[in-house]
DNA sequence: CATCGTATAGTTTTT
DNA sequence: CTATACGATG
């Protein structure tokens, strides 16, 4: 407790009724979450069993289960829950899946999964899909954040392409319920459709959890809001941390306004703010500050650092985006030569992820070890969402998008004719494409070899399951990769035998974390369906996020990904008008999320900053003039230094600059 | 069923 | 420009 300063302190005792701390970036939130966390079960007397803290990534919960483990141990921290919102949405639907009329092994469906299913629903209906499943999977997951169901979409549609969707809607979560399926949005919803419905069950879980922590409040949606009034219920026991400032994801469906809200829920909410910033120099701050003053604010916040005042920030002028990605390079190499600290300290952020196409070309160059995070997920490889697709339909034989999916893969000669009866047969019976290869009633509607593949593959799939649900899942697993020869089919599939051997390791990665889960069995009930739907959402895969993170490289990412993270030296490059903030959200005369993009960017850095902007660019193959980042002008003019190429000379001094170090910036740029 | 060619689109993405 | 996805063709 010593540790934490008055407010934190403030925030850490507080614990009889609701509590908002808005915590500005750098300013411990994490500790006091923990320490809270903490202070509640040694000084209090709770027990952990009783409290539940809630996160957005697993990687914020992995960290906070490490930090809350530091402060406390032994039989008193027993049942605490640490985890995701989805993790527990989870967790309740596991528990009370009967409730909602869904079978035990059900799937998640994740984005892809989801989109490929309306795709098929608008072609089974419309003969094409119009290119618009992407509009509609955004509409659906809107719907369902709001609480909206079909049969409410429909009765409110506005317009016909908006009936459509609501149509669409309906259809694709009947598909979901025959699939015996999930997607994510579902795990935050139906928890709170059931809880509304059972109020018995909703008791329930109230007396489990007795006080709620969340973090990263602004970034929830209506369901997740629901989601924690529910279980707060009068009570009224609860700790948010968030930071408005810090919302980025509103286009995602967050509701930072639920922030404020909370006054109106609880009129005895108490209000601490965090304004001591641990992280950044006070010009850093200061330039933070600045930018984000031109947004309206609800509560008024200023950082302030005793970390000293700090190297000026640097601007940066660049001909076009090669030499953009040539001076940050270059620069990081120099800089870790001259003993400005490892690669590791340095990190490059942007807006979009066609940038770092030609950074990480420039670092590959220069020979500087990189690491990009975010990108193609390791669930979006091919190789793993077909070993997916397998273990899905082992514990879930309903599960006809994952049959579809490794029905033929490795080549088992059942071809799209075949699957089409198939599919044909299995909608009029009203039942699953697994189940529907062992009616009778196919043979005759498909040639017979065709009904003897069918056969062959679900025996064959019946008897994994078997030996599955008879103790030894991990042994059946492993036998059900090597007997569809895996690894000769990806061979046959890849480029070469070095990209197939990759794929192949990342098929054993995953086999790994699914083993390692089922060894700790921490949770009540550890199973492999329980550990399969885990997986999906990308819950036990931290091995191989530990060993990067000790590897000495420099830190490449979107400036979304970098929330909540910090690094000695920032690079923010692109900054500028249609990137920065980007076109579509001019367009949409969206800038404050922009803004908001910029200053998570810039509250990053602890003790140096650099933002670069490109005079051309190349896209599509056309060069166009780029001009400089609105933001730009809401920084401190003093606390600048711009540097870069001779032409931007006259333009600097136009904006008053002085000419010592537009002429060192010409100086630098030979 | 595989391969080649053409068409097409092209922010951010915690789960 | 470039990656991807889909369609036609052998």
């Amino acid at each position: 407790m010593s540790k934490l300063n008055p407010r934190q302190q403030e925030a850490v005792k507080y614990i009889d009724g609701p509590l908002l701390v808005l915590a500005g970036a750098g300013s411990g939130k994490t500790s006091v979450i923990t320490r809270k966390i903490a202070y509640m079960i040694e000084e209090c007397g709770t027990k952990g069993r009783n409290i539940a803290a809630l996160t957005f990534t697993n990687k914020a919960a992995r960290e906070m289960k490490e930090r809350v483990s530091q402060l406390v141990s032994g039989p008193a921290a027993r049942g605490l829950i640490v985890s995701t919102f989805h993790n527990l949405g989870l967790r309740i639907i596991r528990k009370e899946h009967q409730c909602l009329g869904y079978k035990s092994g059900f799937s998640i469906f994740d984005a892809q999964d989801a989109q490929a299913l309306i795709k098929d629903l608008l072609i089974q209906e419309h003969g094409e899909d119009n290119d618009q499943a992407d509009h509609i999977q955004h509409r659906i997951s809107n719907w369902k954040n709001d609480m909206v169901n079909p049969e409410q979409a429909i009765a409110q549609a506005d317009g016909p392409a908006d009936m459509l969707c609501a149509q669409a809607y309906l259809r694709y979560q009947r598909a979901l319920k025959a699939y015996n399926a999930l997607d994510f949005d579902d795990l935050i919803l139906l928890p709170v459709q059931m809880f509304q419905q059972f109020p018995e069950v909703l008791q329930r879980w109230q007396r489990r959890i007795h006080y709620l922590l969340v973090d990263e409040y602004q970034d929830t949606n209506i369901s997740q809001y629901l989601l924690v009034q529910m279980l707060i219920g009068d009570r009224g026991k609860l700790t948010v941390v968030g930071d408005d400032d810090q919302s980025i994801y509103a286009w995602r469906g967050a509701r930072p306004e639920n922030l404020a809200q909370l006054q109106d829920d609880y009129p005895n909410l108490k209000l601490v703010k965090l304004e001591q910033n641990y992280r950044s120099t006070a010009r850093i701050l200061k330039a933070a500050n600045h930018v984000i003053d031109h947004n309206p604010h609800v509560f008024e916040k200023a950082l302030w650092s005793e970390l000293g005042y700090g190297d000026p920030i640097r601007v940066i002028r660049c001909r076009n985006e090669e030499a953009e990605c040539e001076r940050v390079v270059t620069e990081i190499l120099d800089r870790r030569v001259r003993g400005h600290g490892q690669y590791a300290d340095f990190a490059v952020l942007y807006r979009g992820n066609f940038q770092a196409r030609l950074l990480e070309l420039k670092f590959q160059v220069h020979n500087v070890p990189y690491k990009i995070s975010g990108g193609t997920s390791f669930f979006a490889r091919n190789e793993i969402k077909d070993i997916m697709a397998y273990l899905r339909l082992l514990i879930n034989r309903d599960d006809d998008n994952a049959f579809l999916r490794i029905v033929n893969v490795p080549r088992r000669k059942i071809g799209a004719s075949t699957l089409e009866g198939l599919g044909t047969y299995a909608t009029e019976r009203g039942i699953s494409m697994f189940d529907a290869c062992d009616e009778m009633g196919i043979e005759q509607s498909l040639p017979e070899a065709s009904v003897k593949r069918l056969r062959q593959f679900s025996a064959w799939m019946n008897r994994v399951t078997q030996r599955c649900d008879s103790g030894e899942g991990m042994a059946a697993i492993r036998e059900m990769v090597s007997d569809i020869d895996y690894e000769a089919w990806l061979h046959q599939n890849s480029s070469s035998s070095a990209v197939a051997e990759r794929r192949m390791a990342n098929v054993f990665t995953l086999i790994d974390s699914l083993q390692s889960t089922l060894e700790k069995a921490d949770d009540d009930e550890d199973n492999i369906q329980a550990a399969v739907a885990k997986l999906v959402l990308r819950d036990l895969m931290d091995r191989q996020e530990e060993d990067d993170e000790s590897m000495d490289q420099v830190q490449l990412m979107t400036l979304h990904a970098s929330k909540g993270l910090e690094f000695p030296h920032v690079y923010v490059i692109g900054v500028e008008e249609e990137i920065l903030p980007h076109r579509v959200s001019i367009e949409e005369d969206n800038i404050e999320e922009e803004r908001r993009l910029c200053y998570v960017g810039i509250t990053r850095a602890k003790q140096t900053l650099a933002l670069t902007y490109c005079g051309k660019r190349k896209q599509y193959g056309e060069l166009i003039d780029c001009a400089p980042s609105r933001f730009l002008d809401e920084l401190p003019y003093d606390d600048l230094v711009w540097e870069g190429e001779e032409k931007d000379l006259e333009l600097n001094q136009q904006r008053g600059q002085d000419t010592l170090s537009g002429l060192k910036g010409l100086f630098d740029s030979f």
